[in-house]
DNA sequence: CCCCAATCGAGACCGCGTATCACTTAGATC
DNA sequence: GATCTAAGTGATACGCGGTCTCGATTGGGG
C-alpha cells in the first residue's frame, strides 16, 4: 500500500473502522480527476475487479461526505456529482468540459448572506454557491460551447 | 374558470397549446405555497380526482421550467423541489420549516462571479446561489431548530 | 487469540424521471 | 361549424440512483 492518501487519513481520523473496502473506494476516488458520480465508482470497481459491492460504495460516499472529505454538488442537469474537498467552508467552480473544479473561499458571501437575512427577515443558516463554466484548459481546447 | 393565473398566462404566451391538463397542473401549482415536489403534484391530482396522468405532470413541470415560470432547486437533502418564479435572473431563500421562499436579486453576485473568473481563469457562464434558513413566521413559531 | 459490534455483499426494493405508443384534442383552415 | 393533423395525453414499462435487509465477514480492543 503506497502512502496513505488524504482521504485515507481523513477516514482514519474519523474514528471509524479503516476497512479494506473503504480503502479501496478512497483509492478509486483518488485516482479520479474532477467530479464523479456514484455510478462512476461502481464502474471503476467492477473494471478493477475489486470485490466491492455497490451498497458499500454508496455507504463509503456517504461516510466520506459526513466527515467532510467529500461533497455532493448538484449539476445544472439535475444529476448529483461528488468531489473530494477540504473541510473548511468553501464553494466550487466546476468545469462543464472536464468536470475538474477548484475550491474558492467565502469571498464576502458570508456578509452577503447577512445582508440578505436583514432584508428578508429570514434567519439564514446555510448557503450554497455553485459556479459552472470552462476551465482554462478547456477554453484553449475549444471545449463544449 | 376564474381569472387566468400567472402560470396560465405564461403558458399562453409561450405559444404552446393551452390544454386542459396543463391548466389543471397550473392550478395545482397555484394552489400550493412554497416549494413542492413532482410527487406532491401527483398526489394533489389524485386527491382532486383530476384525470391527469403522472407523465403529463412531469411534462408540464418541464414545460413550465422551460418557459421560465418554474424553477428547480436542489434541497440540502439532495431532493429536487420546484417553485414558481419570475423570469429575471434571481436566487432563492428557502425556509426549512414551511418551504416558502422569497426571490432575491443579483445583489452583487455578478460582480463576485467576475472576480472569481479573474482569479481562477475559468470562464464562468452559470451560477446558482441557494440560501436556506427559517422565515420570520417559522422563527416565531419556534420551527425546526 | 477472541470476541462482537461495525461493516460488508448480494439482492430486493423504492421513487423520481423518461420512453413508448396508441389514442385524444387544440386550434388552424376552409 | 365540420375537418384535419400535429401536438399533446395517459397507461405502462423502463432505467437508474439510492436505500434497506439480512446473513456472513472482519477490524481491532481486551
Amino acid at each position: 500500500m503506497p502512502d496513505p492518501t488524504v482521504l485515507e487519513l481523513a477516514l482514519e481520523a474519523s474514528g471509524r473502522r479503516l476497512t479494506q473496502p473503504r480503502r479501496a473506494v478512497a483509492a478509486l476516488i483518488d485516482a479520479r480527476d474532477g467530479t464523479f458520480s456514484a455510478a462512476d465508482l461502481v464502474a471503476d470497481a467492477r473494471a478493477g475487479k475489486l470485490g466491492v459491492g455497490r451498497a458499500t460504495i454508496f455507504r463509503a460516499i456517504e461516510l466520506l461526505a459526513e466527515i467532510g472529505a467529500l461533497e455532493r454538488i448538484d449539476l445544472p442537469t439535475g444529476e448529483h456529482a461528488y468531489l473530494p474537498c477540504g473541510p473548511a467552508h468553501h464553494h466550487h467552480v466546476v468545469c462543464r468540459g472536464c468536470s475538474r473544479s477548484v475550491e474558492i473561499g467565502d469571498l464576502g458571501l458570508g456578509a452577503l448572506a447577512r445582508d440578505i437575512a436583514r432584508r428578508t427577515g429570514y434567519r439564514i443558516d446555510e448557503h450554497r454557491l455553485e459556479l459552472f463554466g470552462l476551465c482554462p484548459d478547456c477554453q484553449r481546447a475549444g471545449g463544449p460551447d
